[in-house]
DNA sequence: ACGAGAATTTAGGCTCGCCTAACTTACTGC
DNA sequence: GCAGTAAGTTAGGCGAGCCTAAATTCTCGT
Protein backbone atom coordinates (compact mmCIF):
# COMPACT_ATOMS: atom_id res chain seq x y z
CA UNK A 1 0.00 0.00 0.00
CA UNK A 2 2.05 2.84 -1.27
CA UNK A 3 0.56 6.38 -1.17
CA UNK A 4 -2.98 5.60 -1.75
CA UNK A 5 -4.89 9.08 -0.82
CA UNK A 6 -3.60 11.58 -3.32
CA UNK A 7 -4.82 15.56 -2.54
CA UNK A 8 -6.37 15.87 -5.81
CA UNK A 9 -7.71 18.68 -7.56
CA UNK A 10 -5.05 21.32 -5.66
CA UNK A 11 -6.07 24.73 -6.96
CA UNK A 12 -3.33 25.14 -9.85
CA UNK A 13 -1.95 28.59 -10.79
CA UNK A 14 1.37 27.75 -11.56
CA UNK A 15 2.63 27.66 -15.20
CA UNK A 16 2.10 23.72 -16.99
CA UNK A 17 5.79 21.89 -17.44
CA UNK A 18 6.98 21.78 -21.42
CA UNK A 19 6.16 17.75 -20.89
CA UNK A 20 3.36 17.89 -18.98
CA UNK A 21 1.66 20.29 -21.96
CA UNK A 22 2.55 17.52 -24.36
CA UNK A 23 1.13 15.04 -22.86
CA UNK A 24 -2.11 17.17 -22.83
CA UNK A 25 -2.33 17.50 -26.53
CA UNK A 26 -1.86 13.87 -26.83
CA UNK A 27 -4.28 13.03 -24.45
CA UNK A 28 -6.41 15.35 -25.97
CA UNK A 29 -5.80 13.96 -29.79
CA UNK A 30 -6.45 10.29 -28.80
CA UNK A 31 -9.47 10.93 -26.43
CA UNK A 32 -11.32 12.42 -29.27
CA UNK A 33 -10.91 9.90 -31.51
CA UNK A 34 -10.96 6.83 -29.26
CA UNK A 35 -13.07 7.99 -26.43
CA UNK A 36 -10.63 7.63 -23.85
CA UNK A 37 -6.45 7.90 -24.13
CA UNK A 38 -4.40 4.28 -23.95
CA UNK A 39 -1.14 4.31 -21.95
CA UNK A 40 0.52 2.84 -24.51
CA UNK A 41 -0.80 5.04 -27.70
CA UNK A 42 0.65 7.85 -25.55
CA UNK A 43 3.74 6.18 -24.90
CA UNK A 44 4.17 5.90 -28.74
CA UNK A 45 3.38 9.36 -29.63
CA UNK A 46 5.80 10.76 -27.68
CA UNK A 47 8.26 8.52 -27.22
CA UNK A 48 8.65 7.36 -24.38
CA UNK A 49 8.52 4.03 -22.09
CA UNK A 50 4.66 3.26 -21.00
CA UNK A 51 6.02 2.99 -17.62
CA UNK A 52 6.67 6.83 -17.43
CA UNK A 53 3.37 7.13 -18.92
CA UNK A 54 1.42 6.03 -16.19
CA UNK A 55 3.91 7.82 -13.47
CA UNK A 56 2.95 10.59 -15.43
CA UNK A 57 -0.37 10.53 -15.52
CA UNK A 58 -1.08 9.74 -11.69
CA UNK A 59 0.97 13.36 -11.55
CA UNK A 60 -1.52 15.02 -13.60
CA UNK A 61 -4.47 13.06 -12.58
CA UNK A 62 -3.39 14.51 -8.93
CA UNK A 63 -2.98 17.92 -10.38
CA UNK A 64 -6.57 17.85 -11.33
CA UNK A 65 -6.29 17.91 -14.84
CA UNK A 66 -7.19 14.06 -15.85
CA UNK A 67 -9.49 11.25 -14.59
CA UNK A 68 -7.55 8.33 -14.56
CA UNK A 69 -8.86 4.80 -13.60
CA UNK A 70 -6.18 2.18 -13.41
CA UNK A 71 -5.92 0.01 -16.84
CA UNK A 72 -8.92 2.07 -18.05
CA UNK A 73 -7.43 4.93 -20.08
CA UNK A 74 -7.33 8.51 -19.36
CA UNK A 75 -9.73 11.29 -19.70
CA UNK A 76 -9.03 14.75 -19.44
CA UNK A 77 -10.82 17.11 -16.99
CA UNK A 78 -12.37 20.26 -17.87
CA UNK A 79 -9.13 22.28 -16.67
CA UNK A 80 -7.43 19.67 -18.62
CA UNK A 81 -9.13 20.49 -21.90
CA UNK A 82 -8.79 23.52 -21.19
CA UNK A 83 -4.96 23.79 -21.39
CA UNK A 84 -5.02 21.16 -24.33
CA UNK A 85 -6.78 23.34 -25.96
CA UNK A 86 -4.35 26.43 -25.06
CA UNK A 87 -1.59 24.44 -26.26
CA UNK A 88 -3.03 23.40 -29.69
CA UNK A 89 -3.86 26.89 -30.55
CA UNK A 90 -0.42 28.19 -29.60
CA UNK A 91 1.05 25.52 -31.97
CA UNK A 92 -1.12 26.33 -34.59
CA UNK A 93 -0.85 29.91 -34.25
CA UNK A 94 2.49 29.97 -34.95
CA UNK A 95 2.45 26.90 -37.46
CA UNK A 96 0.64 29.51 -39.51
CA UNK A 97 2.44 32.53 -38.05
CA UNK A 98 5.95 30.32 -39.49
CA UNK A 99 4.38 30.42 -42.83
CA UNK A 100 2.74 33.76 -43.44
CA UNK A 101 5.24 35.86 -42.00
CA UNK A 102 8.76 34.29 -42.28
CA UNK A 103 8.70 32.14 -45.05
CA UNK A 104 8.82 28.72 -43.28
CA UNK A 105 7.87 25.83 -45.73
CA UNK A 106 5.05 23.75 -44.15
CA UNK A 107 6.92 21.10 -43.71
CA UNK A 108 9.23 23.09 -41.51
CA UNK A 109 6.98 24.24 -38.85
CA UNK A 110 5.94 21.33 -36.18
CA UNK A 111 9.10 20.78 -35.13
CA UNK A 112 9.74 24.49 -34.08
CA UNK A 113 6.13 25.16 -32.80
CA UNK A 114 6.86 21.65 -30.95
CA UNK A 115 9.27 23.86 -28.80
CA UNK A 116 7.55 27.85 -28.89
CA UNK A 117 4.18 26.49 -27.89
CA UNK A 118 5.80 26.33 -24.52
CA UNK A 119 7.33 29.13 -24.03
CA UNK A 120 5.52 32.06 -26.08
CA UNK A 121 3.21 34.06 -23.96
CA UNK A 122 -0.73 34.59 -24.76
CA UNK A 123 0.24 38.35 -25.42
CA UNK A 124 2.99 36.82 -28.33
CA UNK A 125 0.31 34.15 -29.77
CA UNK A 126 -2.37 37.01 -29.94
CA UNK A 127 -0.10 39.38 -32.15
CA UNK A 128 0.88 36.91 -34.22
CA UNK A 129 -2.59 35.65 -35.14
CA UNK A 130 -3.45 39.40 -35.55
CA UNK A 131 -0.39 40.04 -37.51
CA UNK A 132 -1.51 37.19 -40.05
CA UNK A 133 -4.82 38.15 -40.33
CA UNK A 134 -6.50 35.58 -37.05
CA UNK A 135 -6.48 32.57 -39.41
CA UNK A 136 -8.55 29.97 -38.89
CA UNK A 137 -6.22 26.45 -39.63
CA UNK A 138 -3.04 25.90 -39.80
CA UNK A 139 -0.73 25.23 -42.56
CA UNK A 140 -1.73 21.75 -42.32
CA UNK A 141 -5.47 21.91 -42.32
CA UNK A 142 -5.92 22.10 -38.89
CA UNK A 143 -8.82 24.32 -37.09
CA UNK A 144 -7.02 26.89 -34.45
CA UNK A 145 -8.87 27.05 -31.42
CA UNK A 146 -10.00 30.31 -30.33
CA UNK A 147 -8.48 32.46 -27.60
CA UNK A 148 -12.03 31.13 -25.48
CA UNK A 149 -10.75 27.59 -26.37
CA UNK A 150 -13.63 26.76 -28.98
CA UNK A 151 -12.98 24.28 -31.86
CA UNK A 152 -14.27 23.14 -34.56
CA UNK A 153 -13.60 19.54 -34.29
CA UNK A 154 -16.11 18.18 -37.52
CA UNK A 155 -14.26 15.24 -37.90
CA UNK A 156 -13.54 14.61 -41.50
CA UNK A 157 -13.03 11.46 -43.77
CA UNK A 158 -10.39 10.07 -44.55
CA UNK A 159 -9.00 10.16 -48.14
CA UNK A 160 -8.19 6.24 -47.61
CA UNK A 161 -12.02 5.90 -47.45
CA UNK A 162 -13.41 7.87 -49.74
CA UNK A 163 -15.46 5.86 -52.66
CA UNK A 164 -13.76 5.20 -56.27
CA UNK A 165 -15.20 8.17 -58.32
CA UNK A 166 -16.05 10.85 -55.96
CA UNK A 167 -14.88 13.69 -55.92
CA UNK A 168 -13.12 15.49 -52.98
CA UNK A 169 -11.84 18.50 -51.67
CA UNK A 170 -8.99 18.46 -49.07
CA UNK A 171 -9.26 19.64 -46.04
CA UNK A 172 -6.54 18.95 -43.67
CA UNK A 173 -3.16 16.56 -43.77
CA UNK A 174 -0.81 15.12 -41.12
CA UNK A 175 1.77 17.62 -39.82
CA UNK A 176 4.32 15.65 -38.35
CA UNK A 177 6.74 13.61 -40.95
CA UNK A 178 8.36 16.44 -43.28
CA UNK A 179 9.20 14.15 -45.86
CA UNK A 180 5.68 13.38 -45.90
CA UNK A 181 4.20 16.66 -46.43
CA UNK A 182 7.03 16.78 -48.96
CA UNK A 183 5.75 14.43 -50.60
CA UNK A 184 2.05 15.60 -50.70
CA UNK A 185 2.99 18.90 -51.61
CA UNK A 186 4.47 17.15 -54.96
CA UNK A 187 1.61 15.80 -55.72
CA UNK A 188 -0.50 18.63 -55.00
CA UNK A 189 -2.48 17.43 -51.97
CA UNK A 190 -2.69 20.43 -50.43
CA UNK A 191 -5.82 21.90 -48.04
CA UNK A 192 -8.43 22.95 -50.73
CA UNK A 193 -7.07 20.75 -53.32
CA UNK A 194 -9.48 18.68 -54.81
CA UNK A 195 -9.22 15.23 -55.65
CA UNK A 196 -10.66 12.08 -57.56
CA UNK A 197 -10.42 9.01 -56.17
CA UNK A 198 -10.28 6.94 -59.92
CA UNK A 199 -9.60 3.59 -58.63
CA UNK A 200 -8.90 1.47 -55.80
CA UNK A 201 -6.37 -1.76 -55.83
CA UNK A 202 -7.66 -4.59 -53.61
CA UNK A 203 -6.33 -5.85 -50.26
CA UNK A 204 -5.33 -2.33 -49.13
CA UNK A 205 -3.37 -1.52 -52.68
CA UNK A 206 -2.26 1.93 -53.94
CA UNK A 207 -5.20 4.09 -54.62
CA UNK A 208 -4.91 5.90 -58.00
CA UNK A 209 -6.07 9.35 -57.89
CA UNK A 210 -6.61 12.85 -60.13
CA UNK A 211 -5.49 15.84 -58.61
CA UNK A 212 -5.62 18.83 -61.30
CA UNK A 213 -4.35 17.19 -64.34
CA UNK A 214 -2.20 15.06 -62.97
CA UNK A 215 -2.61 11.68 -61.86
CA UNK A 216 -0.93 9.73 -59.16
CA UNK A 217 -0.61 6.34 -56.94
CA UNK A 218 -0.58 6.46 -53.38
CA UNK A 219 -0.69 4.02 -50.90
CA UNK A 220 -3.18 3.34 -48.42
CA UNK A 221 -1.33 4.91 -45.05
CA UNK A 222 -1.04 7.81 -47.10
CA UNK A 223 -4.18 8.22 -48.11
CA UNK A 224 -5.25 7.69 -44.10
CA UNK A 225 -3.12 10.52 -43.63
CA UNK A 226 -4.84 12.84 -45.90
CA UNK A 227 -8.54 14.13 -44.77
CA UNK A 228 -11.41 15.41 -47.33
CA UNK A 229 -14.78 16.40 -47.76
CA UNK A 230 -17.44 16.42 -50.38
CA UNK A 231 -16.31 18.48 -53.25
CA UNK A 232 -19.40 20.84 -52.85
CA UNK A 233 -18.80 21.81 -49.05
CA UNK A 234 -17.71 24.96 -47.37
CA UNK B 1 36.81 12.75 -0.55
CA UNK B 2 33.84 12.91 -3.26
CA UNK B 3 34.02 12.69 -7.11
CA UNK B 4 37.23 13.97 -7.30
CA UNK B 5 38.01 13.10 -10.63
CA UNK B 6 36.29 14.69 -13.48
CA UNK B 7 36.08 13.60 -17.17
CA UNK B 8 35.82 17.19 -18.19
CA UNK B 9 35.60 18.29 -21.91
CA UNK B 10 33.25 15.29 -22.80
CA UNK B 11 32.32 15.97 -26.11
CA UNK B 12 29.18 17.56 -26.43
CA UNK B 13 26.48 17.34 -29.06
CA UNK B 14 23.47 17.44 -27.21
CA UNK B 15 21.46 21.05 -26.98
CA UNK B 16 22.14 22.96 -23.78
CA UNK B 17 19.43 23.50 -21.33
CA UNK B 18 17.64 26.31 -20.42
CA UNK B 19 19.07 26.95 -17.30
CA UNK B 20 22.42 26.49 -18.30
CA UNK B 21 21.95 28.63 -21.39
CA UNK B 22 21.41 31.38 -18.73
CA UNK B 23 24.33 30.70 -16.65
CA UNK B 24 26.18 30.77 -19.65
CA UNK B 25 25.03 34.67 -20.35
CA UNK B 26 25.34 35.94 -16.69
CA UNK B 27 28.60 34.42 -16.54
CA UNK B 28 29.78 35.96 -19.63
CA UNK B 29 28.40 39.42 -18.73
CA UNK B 30 30.12 39.02 -15.08
CA UNK B 31 33.20 38.24 -16.76
CA UNK B 32 33.56 40.35 -19.03
CA UNK B 33 33.21 43.51 -16.64
CA UNK B 34 35.13 42.13 -13.43
CA UNK B 35 37.17 39.60 -14.99
CA UNK B 36 35.25 36.15 -13.57
CA UNK B 37 32.21 35.43 -12.58
CA UNK B 38 31.47 35.11 -8.84
CA UNK B 39 29.17 33.18 -6.97
CA UNK B 40 27.53 34.84 -5.51
CA UNK B 41 26.56 37.71 -8.34
CA UNK B 42 25.53 34.62 -10.35
CA UNK B 43 23.09 33.68 -7.72
CA UNK B 44 21.21 36.93 -7.73
CA UNK B 45 21.19 37.43 -11.49
CA UNK B 46 19.46 34.16 -11.22
CA UNK B 47 17.35 34.61 -7.98
CA UNK B 48 18.92 31.21 -7.05
CA UNK B 49 20.42 30.23 -3.86
CA UNK B 50 24.70 30.63 -4.33
CA UNK B 51 24.83 26.98 -2.88
CA UNK B 52 22.85 26.09 -6.12
CA UNK B 53 25.33 28.15 -8.74
CA UNK B 54 28.41 26.30 -7.03
CA UNK B 55 27.06 22.61 -7.78
CA UNK B 56 25.57 24.07 -11.34
CA UNK B 57 29.20 25.67 -11.93
CA UNK B 58 30.92 22.07 -11.29
CA UNK B 59 28.56 20.72 -13.77
CA UNK B 60 29.94 23.26 -16.36
CA UNK B 61 32.86 22.67 -15.63
CA UNK B 62 32.28 18.68 -16.33
CA UNK B 63 30.85 19.72 -19.76
CA UNK B 64 34.08 21.65 -20.43
CA UNK B 65 32.14 24.96 -20.67
CA UNK B 66 33.63 26.77 -17.98
CA UNK B 67 37.09 26.79 -16.09
CA UNK B 68 36.39 26.73 -12.37
CA UNK B 69 39.02 27.19 -9.59
CA UNK B 70 36.99 26.64 -6.05
CA UNK B 71 37.30 29.87 -3.96
CA UNK B 72 38.24 31.48 -6.96
CA UNK B 73 35.09 32.25 -9.57
CA UNK B 74 34.37 31.30 -12.93
CA UNK B 75 35.53 31.70 -16.57
CA UNK B 76 34.43 30.32 -19.63
CA UNK B 77 36.18 28.14 -22.05
CA UNK B 78 36.15 29.23 -25.97
CA UNK B 79 33.26 26.41 -25.87
CA UNK B 80 31.39 28.46 -23.49
CA UNK B 81 32.00 31.53 -24.46
CA UNK B 82 30.77 30.10 -27.95
CA UNK B 83 27.53 28.59 -26.65
CA UNK B 84 26.92 32.09 -24.52
CA UNK B 85 27.95 34.53 -27.73
CA UNK B 86 24.59 32.05 -29.29
CA UNK B 87 22.17 32.71 -26.91
CA UNK B 88 22.82 36.34 -26.47
CA UNK B 89 22.08 36.36 -30.44
CA UNK B 90 18.93 34.64 -29.85
CA UNK B 91 18.32 36.95 -27.15
CA UNK B 92 18.94 40.08 -28.76
CA UNK B 93 17.45 39.30 -32.31
CA UNK B 94 14.22 37.92 -30.77
CA UNK B 95 14.00 41.97 -28.60
CA UNK B 96 14.29 43.40 -32.02
CA UNK B 97 12.50 41.53 -34.00
CA UNK B 98 9.31 41.48 -31.22
CA UNK B 99 9.81 45.46 -31.14
CA UNK B 100 9.89 45.70 -35.36
CA UNK B 101 7.70 43.26 -36.32
CA UNK B 102 5.20 42.58 -33.81
CA UNK B 103 4.87 45.89 -32.44
CA UNK B 104 5.90 44.97 -28.54
CA UNK B 105 7.09 47.77 -26.57
CA UNK B 106 10.90 47.85 -25.30
CA UNK B 107 9.58 47.50 -22.09
CA UNK B 108 7.84 43.83 -22.87
CA UNK B 109 10.37 42.28 -24.40
CA UNK B 110 13.03 40.81 -21.80
CA UNK B 111 10.99 38.22 -20.46
CA UNK B 112 9.40 37.22 -23.70
CA UNK B 113 13.33 36.53 -24.92
CA UNK B 114 14.07 35.01 -22.03
CA UNK B 115 12.28 32.04 -22.46
CA UNK B 116 12.17 32.22 -26.65
CA UNK B 117 15.99 31.88 -26.63
CA UNK B 118 15.78 28.65 -25.64
CA UNK B 119 13.71 27.42 -27.82
CA UNK B 120 14.18 28.96 -31.40
CA UNK B 121 16.12 27.11 -34.06
CA UNK B 122 19.23 28.92 -35.64
CA UNK B 123 17.33 29.15 -39.05
CA UNK B 124 14.31 30.63 -36.76
CA UNK B 125 16.76 33.18 -35.31
CA UNK B 126 18.08 33.70 -39.09
CA UNK B 127 14.97 34.56 -40.20
CA UNK B 128 13.59 36.91 -37.73
CA UNK B 129 16.90 38.96 -38.37
CA UNK B 130 16.68 38.82 -42.13
CA UNK B 131 12.99 39.65 -41.79
CA UNK B 132 14.12 43.33 -40.19
CA UNK B 133 16.84 43.75 -41.88
CA UNK B 134 19.76 42.25 -40.05
CA UNK B 135 19.53 44.81 -36.48
CA UNK B 136 23.11 45.00 -35.69
CA UNK B 137 21.30 46.01 -31.57
CA UNK B 138 18.04 44.97 -29.61
CA UNK B 139 15.53 47.90 -28.72
CA UNK B 140 17.41 49.00 -25.72
CA UNK B 141 20.80 49.56 -27.47
CA UNK B 142 23.37 46.52 -26.77
CA UNK B 143 25.48 44.92 -29.54
CA UNK B 144 24.12 41.42 -31.14
CA UNK B 145 26.29 39.33 -31.99
CA UNK B 146 26.79 38.14 -35.69
CA UNK B 147 25.97 34.31 -36.55
CA UNK B 148 30.06 33.18 -36.41
CA UNK B 149 30.37 34.93 -32.64
CA UNK B 150 31.59 38.24 -33.06
CA UNK B 151 30.47 41.23 -31.03
CA UNK B 152 31.35 44.98 -30.41
CA UNK B 153 32.34 45.25 -26.85
CA UNK B 154 33.53 48.28 -26.91
CA UNK B 155 32.91 49.92 -23.37
CA UNK B 156 30.88 52.65 -22.47
CA UNK B 157 30.51 55.14 -20.24
CA UNK B 158 27.59 55.55 -17.81
CA UNK B 159 25.92 58.83 -18.08
CA UNK B 160 26.39 58.75 -13.96
CA UNK B 161 30.36 59.43 -15.00
CA UNK B 162 29.63 61.86 -17.53
CA UNK B 163 31.55 65.45 -16.76
CA UNK B 164 28.85 68.36 -15.96
CA UNK B 165 28.35 70.48 -18.88
CA UNK B 166 29.21 67.71 -21.56
CA UNK B 167 26.23 66.64 -24.05
CA UNK B 168 26.74 63.00 -25.00
CA UNK B 169 24.55 60.65 -26.89
CA UNK B 170 22.33 57.67 -25.15
CA UNK B 171 23.95 54.30 -26.38
CA UNK B 172 22.28 51.63 -24.16
CA UNK B 173 20.63 51.30 -21.25
CA UNK B 174 19.33 48.21 -18.86
CA UNK B 175 16.51 45.93 -20.48
CA UNK B 176 15.28 43.90 -17.43
CA UNK B 177 13.73 46.12 -15.41
CA UNK B 178 9.97 47.13 -17.48
CA UNK B 179 9.37 50.20 -14.93
CA UNK B 180 12.26 51.52 -15.49
CA UNK B 181 12.06 51.17 -19.45
CA UNK B 182 9.13 52.91 -19.21
CA UNK B 183 10.28 55.87 -17.41
CA UNK B 184 13.50 56.57 -19.48
CA UNK B 185 10.90 56.31 -22.22
CA UNK B 186 8.73 58.87 -21.10
CA UNK B 187 12.07 60.84 -20.40
CA UNK B 188 13.32 60.72 -23.75
CA UNK B 189 16.51 58.46 -22.84
CA UNK B 190 16.11 56.77 -25.77
CA UNK B 191 19.40 55.14 -27.58
CA UNK B 192 20.40 58.00 -29.71
CA UNK B 193 19.21 60.60 -27.50
CA UNK B 194 21.44 63.94 -26.76
CA UNK B 195 21.75 64.36 -22.86
CA UNK B 196 23.55 67.27 -21.80
CA UNK B 197 24.44 66.44 -17.69
CA UNK B 198 23.83 70.54 -16.87
CA UNK B 199 24.54 69.82 -12.58
CA UNK B 200 25.64 67.07 -10.19
CA UNK B 201 24.44 67.51 -6.62
CA UNK B 202 27.13 66.50 -4.65
CA UNK B 203 27.00 63.24 -2.27
CA UNK B 204 25.67 60.81 -5.42
CA UNK B 205 22.77 63.21 -5.42
CA UNK B 206 20.23 63.20 -8.36
CA UNK B 207 21.92 64.64 -11.97
CA UNK B 208 20.11 67.64 -13.99
CA UNK B 209 19.68 66.60 -18.01
CA UNK B 210 18.65 68.68 -20.66
CA UNK B 211 16.81 66.30 -23.46
CA UNK B 212 15.95 68.06 -26.58
CA UNK B 213 14.03 71.04 -24.79
CA UNK B 214 13.18 69.37 -21.88
CA UNK B 215 14.84 69.04 -18.50
CA UNK B 216 14.95 66.81 -15.62
CA UNK B 217 16.54 64.99 -12.82
CA UNK B 218 16.97 61.33 -11.90
CA UNK B 219 18.75 59.61 -9.54
CA UNK B 220 22.59 58.54 -9.55
CA UNK B 221 21.38 54.93 -9.68
CA UNK B 222 19.18 55.26 -12.89
CA UNK B 223 22.04 57.52 -14.40
CA UNK B 224 23.88 54.39 -14.05
CA UNK B 225 22.04 52.25 -15.63
CA UNK B 226 22.18 54.59 -19.01
CA UNK B 227 25.70 54.05 -21.29
CA UNK B 228 26.04 57.25 -23.24
CA UNK B 229 29.35 57.69 -25.83
CA UNK B 230 30.65 61.14 -26.65
CA UNK B 231 28.51 63.22 -28.62
CA UNK B 232 29.79 63.48 -31.84
CA UNK B 233 31.00 59.81 -32.14
CA UNK B 234 29.65 57.45 -34.92
C1' DA C 1 49.97 38.22 11.90
C1' DC C 2 45.23 37.11 13.07
C1' DG C 3 40.36 36.97 13.91
C1' DA C 4 35.70 38.52 12.09
C1' DG C 5 32.81 38.41 8.67
C1' DA C 6 31.89 37.61 3.90
C1' DA C 7 32.03 34.44 0.23
C1' DT C 8 31.86 29.92 -1.13
C1' DT C 9 31.46 25.05 -0.92
C1' DT C 10 29.79 20.65 0.99
C1' DA C 11 26.22 17.69 2.89
C1' DG C 12 21.91 16.00 2.61
C1' DG C 13 17.26 16.27 0.58
C1' DC C 14 13.54 17.12 -2.68
C1' DT C 15 10.67 17.04 -7.18
C1' DC C 16 10.19 16.09 -11.96
C1' DG C 17 10.52 13.07 -15.73
C1' DC C 18 12.57 9.60 -17.52
C1' DC C 19 14.32 4.37 -17.62
C1' DT C 20 14.33 -1.04 -17.11
C1' DA C 21 12.70 -5.17 -15.01
C1' DA C 22 9.26 -7.51 -12.89
C1' DC C 23 4.63 -8.05 -11.82
C1' DT C 24 -0.55 -7.68 -12.44
C1' DT C 25 -4.79 -7.10 -14.91
C1' DA C 26 -7.68 -7.38 -18.93
C1' DC C 27 -8.94 -9.39 -23.09
C1' DT C 28 -9.36 -13.15 -26.52
C1' DG C 29 -9.86 -17.42 -28.61
C1' DC C 30 -10.96 -21.78 -27.81
C1' DG D 1 -14.34 -20.96 -18.15
C1' DC D 2 -9.58 -20.56 -18.81
C1' DA D 3 -4.97 -20.07 -20.42
C1' DG D 4 -2.02 -17.19 -23.18
C1' DT D 5 -0.93 -12.76 -24.59
C1' DA D 6 -1.24 -7.87 -24.76
C1' DA D 7 -1.70 -3.82 -22.06
C1' DG D 8 -0.74 -1.50 -18.04
C1' DT D 9 1.27 -0.79 -13.46
C1' DT D 10 4.63 -1.04 -9.75
C1' DA D 11 9.35 -1.19 -7.98
C1' DG D 12 13.60 0.66 -7.90
C1' DG D 13 16.97 3.89 -9.93
C1' DC D 14 19.08 7.95 -12.14
C1' DG D 15 20.37 12.84 -13.48
C1' DA D 16 19.26 17.70 -13.56
C1' DG D 17 18.42 21.61 -10.74
C1' DC D 18 16.90 23.44 -7.02
C1' DC D 19 16.84 24.11 -1.55
C1' DT D 20 18.59 24.75 3.58
C1' DA D 21 21.99 24.12 7.07
C1' DA D 22 26.56 23.40 8.20
C1' DA D 23 31.23 23.56 7.14
C1' DT D 24 35.20 25.79 4.98
C1' DT D 25 38.15 29.26 2.91
C1' DC D 26 39.30 33.76 1.79
C1' DT D 27 39.96 38.72 2.72
C1' DC D 28 40.61 42.66 5.45
C1' DG D 29 41.32 45.68 8.86
C1' DT D 30 43.93 46.39 12.66
MN1 LIG E 1 5.60 20.59 -27.51
MN1 LIG F 1 -0.08 21.60 -38.00
MN1 LIG G 1 16.63 32.65 -20.67
MN1 LIG H 1 17.89 43.93 -24.56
Amino acid sequence: MTARKRKAKAARAEPLTAPVEDYLKAIYAFERDSGAAATNDIAQHLSIAPASVSGMVQRLADQGLVSYERYRGVRLTAAGRRAALRTIRRHRVIEAYLVQALGYGWDGVHAEAERLEHAASDTLIDRMAAAIGEPVTDPHGAPIPTRDGTIDETPHQSLADAAVGTTTRVVRVGDEDPGMLRYLDALGLRPGAEVTLTQRAPFDGPLTLAIGSATCQVGAALASRVLVAAAGDD
